[in-house]
DNA sequence: CTTGACGGGTGTACGCCGTACACCTACCGT
DNA sequence: ACGGTAGGTGTACGGCGTACACCCGTCAAG
């Protein structure tokens, strides 16, 4: 009796993470990430604010679980064509995620530098649009720098998702083993071995970001200038 | 004499609205954009939290201050050479800034977002890089188009710097007149008034920003299969 | 020399935020 | 019948931005 008590006050089913994502989501998409706080959450759920806390653990966690929830919106490869229309449409589908969430990119870029490193629906994300290239017939050289290159246009943002500084902080206690991270990640891991062996760069040191960064603003403005010829 | 015993107390040399800036800027070079609050601004200066406000209006004023500070540091352009190369230079010169404070896109970009358009600051650099584009032959159409090409290369972020939904916000009251805005932006202004009377779009629609994307995208994407076809 | 306005620093207080911690209770497996 | 546990509650704390009243040198006008 007292159970339906209390699920008639506004007879709310019952809470879940998903739920809570969702509405977390929901109030994001109106007012922004700013007018988005874990009292008014709770109160579009007909519940208390702390109630939030036995389905996510604190507010970086529920925006980690945001992305997650927007990651799913985008479609999955349909690799039946060649490469280069692939990561058009793949780009396209991210990109009409990110109309429908204009506040996503802040939050994926600041979770990540909070983190240090995507999120895992990023990092899949990420993988994927590198196996396609891969697959394509790109080098693991020219992969890592169409990465680059690409770079804000993956997600909207983010000339360095993968922060050099990502070493000189202290170990992850629950951070994912090497050989899981390859296997999960198989083509980041791929990149990342073969940009840590570059012959001229000191172990560790990773990519060489002045020279990708050039790379590809040379390449742009390669573009442009041949279209000045054209038109 | 009480002067005296004031000035004493750290012999402070009087607050400005630069030192202010400065310090903010300082604080969020150390710790980032979330570890500055007005309250250890105030705490940096030796002062009390609410002296800040005689020279600054509010946060957003001051973040808003930050941005100006920040791009006096981008090299003006030395237009002695040809196009690429000054926008080249440019652009290198900015990401220098960046890295300097890389707190600087999330700032940047929430508060273009916010006021619906970017500080005055910053539309001064993209009225001259416009403008640079221009000097090198480029058509009206084809700088706008190299614009979005740009896009987060010019500043490291947003592609959409200006919101197709300026429109529908209530006008703000101290606005900047449009006679003033073309003296001051020339640039910008030119190419706002062409796409505005583009053929094919209903007047005050604006660019179209999926073509924009596209054709950014597929730029890029001929680019990296022309690299493909040479490694 | 007096006075009064004013620019710049102060102090207090309010309402919001995230969240730690103790609690209460309905349910379920033993 | 009973103890554990999962899920919702209530209270409280420290930090935030900032409104508002205040206070005191300085300096110009009378």
């Amino acid at each position: 009796m007292t159970t339906k008590a209390v699920v008639a006050a506004q007879s709310r089913p019952p809470l879940s993470r998903g739920r809570v994502l969702s509405a977390a989501v929901a109030l994001a998409d109106e007012g922004g990430v700013d007018a988005l706080s874990m009292r008014n959450i709770a109160q579009a759920l007909g519940v208390v604010p702390m109630a939030l806390y036995k389905h996510v653990a604190n507010k970086n966690e529920l925006l980690d679980g945001m992305i997650d929830v927007l990651m799913d919106e985008i479609d999955p490869p349909a690799d039946d064509t060649d490469w280069k229309s692939t990561v058009r449409r793949r780009v396209l589908s991210a990109r009409r995620m990110l109309l429908r969430h204009p506040w996503a990119p802040a939050v994926i870029e600041s979770r990540t530098k909070a983190r240090a490193t995507p999120t895992p629906a990023v990092m899949a994300y990420l993988d994927s649009m590198i196996g396609i290239f891969r697959a394509g017939g790109f080098s693991i050289r020219l992969v890592h720098h169409a990465m680059h290159v690409m770079g804000s246009r993956l997600l909207g943002f983010s000339q360095e998702l993968f922060e050099d500084s990502a070493d000189g902080r202290e170990p992850d206690p629950d951070a994912m083993p090497p050989e899981e991270m390859a296997a999960r990640y198989p083509h980041i891991t791929e990149l990342a071995m073969a940009v840590a062996h570059d012959p001229e760069s000191v172990v560790g040191a990773g990519c060489d970001d002045q020279f990708e960064f050039e790379f590809a603003l040379d390449l742009t403005l390669d573009g442009l200038e041949r279209l000045l010829g054209t038109t």
